[in-house]
DNA sequence: TCGTTCACTTAACACTGTTAACCTGACTTT
DNA sequence: AAAGTCAGGTTAACAGTGTTAAGTGAACGA
């Protein structure tokens, strides 16, 4: 007869996630977690030093699926600009499925970041590195004219970044369409990257 | 003898800004700017609605001096490349000169920036709407290759915007030079929107 | 001199993250 | 069975936050 039983390590985490997503980051706090589940305040702190741990673990949390989807992305894809195509268009597919997962990552701003441990950023390079490992490949297949891989792929990134949070900020010019938007960018984002075969 | 007599508005806005480039956004309180001025917290309510609305006029002079700067910057050039080249510059050139200013305007989030006021962003497109005629202008001359201008505008500011923000946040690579890192990156941007013209 | 107004202050409310000290019940050891 | 240990919580408190309501005093016009 014994419940599922979840912990309350695990309660806290759930909790936060659905007050992030429903109310932002600025209006979240240990007593209205705490509340909700039904728990002193305190008892947060038996299971995460601070606040900004807490959070800490729900982005590495959503760090962690975005690189898997990314990664599944490519699974069996063997052509080298598909498999291009594939990790750009997975990552801003996660970032429209999972909107809120995707701000996680992002909404902590570099003013808080600089205490989040620089080790767990390589977690965030896993999805990275395969493209780096993809813009190689093209370089070799002559489909990319680039003498830096590494900072393309971290250029590409920034640009991938860029869109999703304009979008995000509601920075949008109201007569634009949003899904356009996304659509034209990303193409134009991979355009800048592939070399322009012209019908021979 | 009157002297200079800076307001206490003016001194507000002056503290703030100074504690914001100096310890950042989350440490600011208005309690802290009061001390600093020597007045009590709760004088900054004679001028400034609330936290938010003092926020908010920082950010205006900023995107104020940003849209100045990118206008500035295609005075006397005739050439479009040259104009289209010169705003995208201008732009980087401003974050990276004024990282303080530029991460003011980026800093609020869209948590708290639905409160911002729409109308206020029509501002913010005084540049944009330079770049999104330069656009236009390179679509008639044939250098240029888009359907559609203002989405195409949008989508440069999005990935300058994306560029600039990875290194704020200092999630760039420690392998990666900064500065590098922003010429590849701005490079191929431009790369993406320019026909490519093959020596004939 | 009275009244008004401006520029500011004090006191207070309801919140925040976080710490120290305490409690309570279950499990072990003697 | 009695005593000890320890996990898993609790309450109270500190120092800080944004913000509001009410009060103060000096300057000024009538």
């Amino acid at each position: 007869m014994s419940e599922p039983e979840i912990s309350l390590r695990e309660r806290i985490l759930e909790t936060s996630r659905k007050f992030l997503f429903s109310d932002g980051y600025s209006s979240l706090s240990m007593r209205k977690i705490a509340k909700e589940i039904g728990v002193s305040a305190t008892s947060i702190y038996l299971y995460f030093e601070n606040k900004d741990h807490l959070i800490h673990t729900l982005i590495e949390e959503s760090v962690e699926e975005l690189s898997t989807s990314i990664e599944q992305s490519v699974e069996g894809v063997e052509d080298t600009i598909k498999r291009f195509e594939a990790i750009i268009w997975s990552y801003i597919r996660f970032a429209q499925h999972n909107p809120e997962k995707y701000q996680i990552i992002y909404m902590v701003h570099s003013d808080r970041m600089a205490r989040y441990p620089k080790e767990k950023f390589r977690k965030a390079r896993r999805g990275y590195a395969l493209l780096e490992s993809v813009i190689m490949d093209g370089i070799k297949e002559g489909l990319m004219e680039l003498d830096k891989p590494m900072i393309a792929a971290y250029t590409i990134w920034a640009q991938l970044h860029g869109v999703v949070s304009v979008v995000f900020n509601q920075r949008l010019d109201s007569r634009i369409d949003r899904d356009e938007f996304i659509e034209e960018s990303v193409e134009q984002i991979m355009q800048g990257f592939l070399i322009r075969i012209t019908t021979t």
